[in-house]
DNA sequence: TTATATTATTCCTTATAAGGAATATTCTTG
DNA sequence: CAAGAATATTCCTTATAAGGAATAATATAA
C-alpha cells in the first residue's frame, strides 16, 4: 500500500474535494466556490491529489475538469482486505458466543 | 471520514507495523526488532497508532502488547462505500461495452 | 527496597506541508 | 497579436511531524 495515497487523504480540504468530485467532475473554479478556498490552495491540493493518483484531469477549453480516479480507491480497498479478515474473525467469535447464550451450541 | 486516520496511516513504518500487528498481537520491543526500528520511535509511532484508533494496548507483565483495533478500519471500509459506487458504475459501463462488442445488445 | 527490563516522554534539530500573496502560464476569443 | 479568463507556480512564513539521544516512568523480580 502506497503512503503517498493516504497522505494525500489527510487533509479535510482535499476530503472535501473527493467529496465534492464524487457527485460530480468539475473545474477548479466550480471546487473552489463551493469549499470556500481561494483559486491557489485549491490547485495546489488538486495537485497533490493527482500525484496521489486519487484525481485526474481532462481540459475544457480553458477550464480544468477535474474526475475521481477510480484506481487508487479500488488499491486502498484491496489494501482493506487483509483486515476485513480480522473484523470477519471477530464477528464470527461474536456469532459463536450469540448462539452459546441461546443455547444453540455448547463452548469450547 | 476523520483525517486523523489517513494521517496516521501516511507513514511507511507505520503500515509495516500495522501489517506485522496483523499477524498476531505483539509488545513494543518485538515490533521494533522485526522492523529495525530503535524503542523510542516504536513507543511515538504507537501511540501516533493509538490516539488515530487504530490499535489498542493491552498490559501484560511489564510489557505492552498492542493489537489492531478493527473499528477504524471498519470506517474506512464505510467510507470507501460511497466510492465503491463510482468504479462499480464504471464498471458496468465497460459491462454494457463488452456486450455491445459481442452483439448482445444494441448501443443505446 | 534495589536492580533490571520494558516502555514512554522530553528536548533538540531537521524536514515537510499548509496557507497567503503575488505572479506566471495557458487557453480562448476578438 | 492583444485582452481576458481560468489555472498553475513561486516565494515566503508558519505550523506540524519525524528522527536521534537522553532520560523518565512503570512494572517485575531478587
Amino acid at each position: 500500500m502506497n503512503e503517498q495515497t493516504f497522505s494525500a487523504l489527510a487533509d479535510s480540504n482535499r476530503l472535501d474535494i473527493i467529496d465534492l468530485l464524487l457527485k460530480e467532475p468539475q473545474s477548479v473554479g466550480e471546487i473552489a466556490e463551493k469549499l470556500e478556498l481561494n483559486q491557489p490552495q485549491t490547485s495546489k491540493h488538486l495537485k497533490v491529489l493527482n500525484e496521489a493518483g486519487l484525481v485526474e484531469v481532462q481540459p475544457e477549453a480553458n477550464r480544468r475538469i477535474y474526475k475521481l480516479k477510480a484506481e487508487s480507491f479500488q488499491e486502498i480497498d484491496r489494501w482493506l482486505d487483509s483486515y476485513r479478515k480480522m473484523w470477519e474473525a471477530r464477528m464470527d467469535r461474536l456469532d459463536d458466543y450469540l448462539d452459546v447464550l441461546q443455547g444453540k451450541k455448547p463452548l469450547n
